[in-house]
Formats: structure tokens, sequence, C-alpha cells
DNA sequence: CATATGATTTCAATTTTTGTTAAATATTGT
DNA sequence: ACAATATTTAACAAAAATTGAAATCATATG
């Protein structure tokens, strides 16, 4: 089974929603399945449903089957997506500070 | 002049299309003029005014007006917001780890 | 087998987003 | 005053995302 390569867009238009932002809340605690999920948040299993399917679609969650019942579906943070992200927002935090400290320089020089 | 709370959210929306995170990208390493902004990314200026609005409303940009001449307005990157953001981030990171912390005591312990 | 359960898919209606063109605003140079 | 420049706003159409309700799937249980 092939994995999407997960792109900062996809992840970051999963991360804009409240709703889908809360499920990563709650999975970053433990696995859970898609009921338990869409109990917590508040959402009916079918809107949970689409939502977890996004989630998954971008890489920030995994699914299973439990061996005990194959109907429930557990879904888990997959944190390698996060971690694009991360680097990506520190690149960007190193730039801006980069930046800064040549400016500085430069108002030094001109005095 | 009241700063809007710079809701997660918006960031995340705002960071989620690709030319409003080239922008970004564009921005960290200095501060550009709308007009350059729109040439650099590629957009026609209403189009990047529309998507540097978004931006300011979200905190992630500030405009100034250059004093030689007053028609050009200067975008920067806030940094603010991003701070928010890695701040999340780092808080998920760090669950997610003791999660599996713990769980994997839990392994050991049940052997 | 019949029925109940956990979860996903489909579909149509609605909303949101994005780019374009045309017009407006503010400012500068002649 | 007039024309040119830098940018924004407004109005509109096209494309994409979201949502609730009903239908469907797959698995478990009596």
């Amino acid at each position: 089974m092939k994995r999407k390569a997960a792109s900062l867009d996809a992840v970051l238009a999963a991360l804009a929603d409240p709703h889908r932002r809360r499920v990563v809340e709650v999975l970053r605690s433990g696995p859970q399945n898609a009921g338990e999920l869409s109990a917590l948040v508040g959402l009916s299993p079918p809107a949970m449903s689409r939502h977890l399917r996004l989630l998954r679609g971008c890489g920030l969650v995994s699914e299973a089957h439990p061996e005990f019942d194959a109907r429930v579906r557990v879904y888990s943070l997959r944190p390698q997506p996060l971690g694009e992200l991360k680097a990506w927002l520190e690149t960007t935090e190193r730039l801006w500070a980069d930046q800064l400290a040549s400016f500085k320089k430069h108002l030094e020089r001109g005095r």
C-alpha cells in the first residue's frame, strides 16, 4: 500500500479545520477508534469519517483494524507530516532571524 | 490600532495556500513591497492584494509606507503567529512522544 | 439466517475561496 | 491642473470544500 507524499499544502489545509485539529489533539495522547473520535469531537459518524479520510489522505493519521473486532477502525497519529511542517517553520524562523541580524549590521555600518 | 488575536485556525488556513506560503517564504529574507511580491509570486496585483489582506488579517504580515514614496506598501513578516504555531506543534510532538514511551513501558511490563 | 453494529460512501445543496476585469483611491512627477 | 504610478476595492463567475441525510458495506452476534 503506497502512501501519498505528504504535501505541506494538504497538511496545513487539514490542520486549518478546528474539528480536524481537535482530532489530532485527541490522538496525540493515544490511538482511538472512529466512534470514540466522533463522540469526543462532537460530530456525526459520517462527518467524522470524512474528516478522518482527509487526515488519512495527507498522512497525518493511519488506520488499523483491531484483532478482536474487525468492524472498528483504530486511528493513530503519524508524526512524519508534523515533522515536515516543523522543519518548514524552523527554516522560516531561522531565515527571518538572519535577515534581522544583517539589517542590524547594516545599521551599524551606516552610523 | 487593535490587532486581531491570531487564531491558529486563521494562520493555518492562510499558510495552506501555496501562493500565500510563497509570500511568507519571500518575506523571510526581507521586507518587500506589494508590486515586487506580485511579480515574484506570479499573481496579478489584485489577486496579490487580496492574499496580502488575508495574511495581514491573521497577523502573519504587517504593512508600512516608506517615507520616500507613500504609494508603495512594504510588507514584512511578523514572527508571532509562526511562533504560536510552532508552540502547538511542539506540544503535539511532545505528547505523542510521551504516549509512545508509556506504551513501550506497558509492553515491557506485560512481557 | 436475520438482525444489529461500527463505520464509510454517495449525493445534492450550500458555502467558501480564488482569479479576473473594471473602477476607485492615494500619491507623485510634469 | 493633468497624467502616470502603486495599490486596493468591488462585482462577478468558476472551482473547490463542507455538510446533512440516506444508502451501503462489512463484520459480529443470537
